[in-house]
DNA sequence: ACTTTGACCTGTGCGC
DNA sequence: TGCGCACAGGTCAAAG
């Protein structure tokens, strides 16, 4: 799933794709994902052109030429496919209900958890995946936007001038561990588990530090709240120009594998060695809110 | 008001 | 081989 990285290079690969297209045919093959879709989205969708394709948090936002946005989260295990012209006359032989088909080894497809489809005037089709089906798609105006619920209670965007003075306002008097108070998308956006880890490691923060004690008496951040934020956006924009992790169940949207996992420094190095300079640590996997927490005890206070 | 927990789903990999 | 359990990138509602 996507953190805020893989979600951008979604984004670029369906800037590419689509604007400029019309939508010709939605096929939804479910009632929804994690909330129903909305009424007549097929319809409402058909016809329409696609004018931009944005991104805010982990959502994307697609919008039509018609003054709609289509709405389009990838919750854990959310991608899209992108299939070509040439692509279809076998993607239209594709069994929907196997597992596997020789189309989905050359694509990644694999059929049954395919629960949307979108064509379009150039043959085109992009397909929906999602074995999870924690993804969202919503459907509303673009003047509804700024009272659209799932948007409003959003924090910062980490690229767009977040500073360090921000976040010590919103850490001020929490009680909770830095590592939860990350992933807390009011705030900051985009952030999620594994971004989390490697910024408190690159930092020299504990997972596990109250909150608050990133925040001076006088309101100012602490050096170390100022390290983690200028941290936590060189982490994003290092995975961005790489084109995203991969992991298990992510591919770029056209199919490119990004490669940022190799550049973890803690995810998933459980009893592996610190690779910090000069650190001799080992690498420890703790459990925070119910998910899994990597870190280096010996440098990260 | 804040913080923690459970719930939503399916797939995969591991130990027995 | 099969079974049960732990775990997976997110987010929200409910409970404390």
């Amino acid at each position: 799933m996507p953190e805020l990285p893989e979600v951008e290079t979604v984004r670029t690969g369906l800037e590419q794709a689509w604007v400029g297209r019309t939508i010709t045919q939605v096929t939804l093959r479910r009632a929804g994902l994690r909330f129903p879709f909305p009424d007549r989205m097929e319809q409402r969708l058909t016809g329409q052109t696609i004018a931009q394709v944005r991104r805010r948090a982990k959502y994307l936002l697609i919008d039509t030429t018609d003054g709609l946005v289509f709405l389009s989260h990838l919750g854990m295990s959310g991608r899209y496919t992108l299939i070509t012209p040439l692509e279809v006359p076998r993607y239209s032989e594709v069994d929907a209900s196997s597992k596997h088909s020789k189309f989905g080894e050359l694509t990644g497809f694999e059929g049954r958890h395919d629960h949307m489809e979108f064509c379009f005037d150039d043959g085109s089709v992009a397909v929906y995946t999602d074995p999870r089906r924690f993804g969202i798609a919503d459907l509303f105006e673009r003047a509804e936007e700024p009272i659209q619920s799932l948007l409003e209670h959003l924090g910062p965007e980490p690229l767009e001038n977040w500073t360090a003075q921000d976040a010590a306002v919103r850490c001020q008097g929490k009680r909770s561990p830095i590592k939860t108070t990350l992933l807390d998308q009011r705030f900051v956006v985009g952030v999620g588990n594994i971004y989390a880890c490697e910024a408190l490691h690159r930092s020299g923060i504990s997972p596990t530090l109250p909150t608050h004690k990133l925040v001076r008496k006088d309101g100012k951040p602490t050096k170390a709240l100022s390290d983690l934020v200028e941290h936590i956006k060189d982490v994003l924009k290092a995975a961005i120009a790489v084109g995203g992790s991969t992991l298990n169940d992510f591919a770029a949207v056209d199919g490119t594998l990004g490669y940022f996992g190799h550049h973890f420094q803690v995810y998933g190095r459980e009893d592996g060695p610190c690779l910090k300079e000069g650190c001799n640590g080992t690498i420890e996997r703790i459990v925070q809110s119910n998910r899994s927490t990597f870190l280096c005890p010996r440098c990260q206070k």
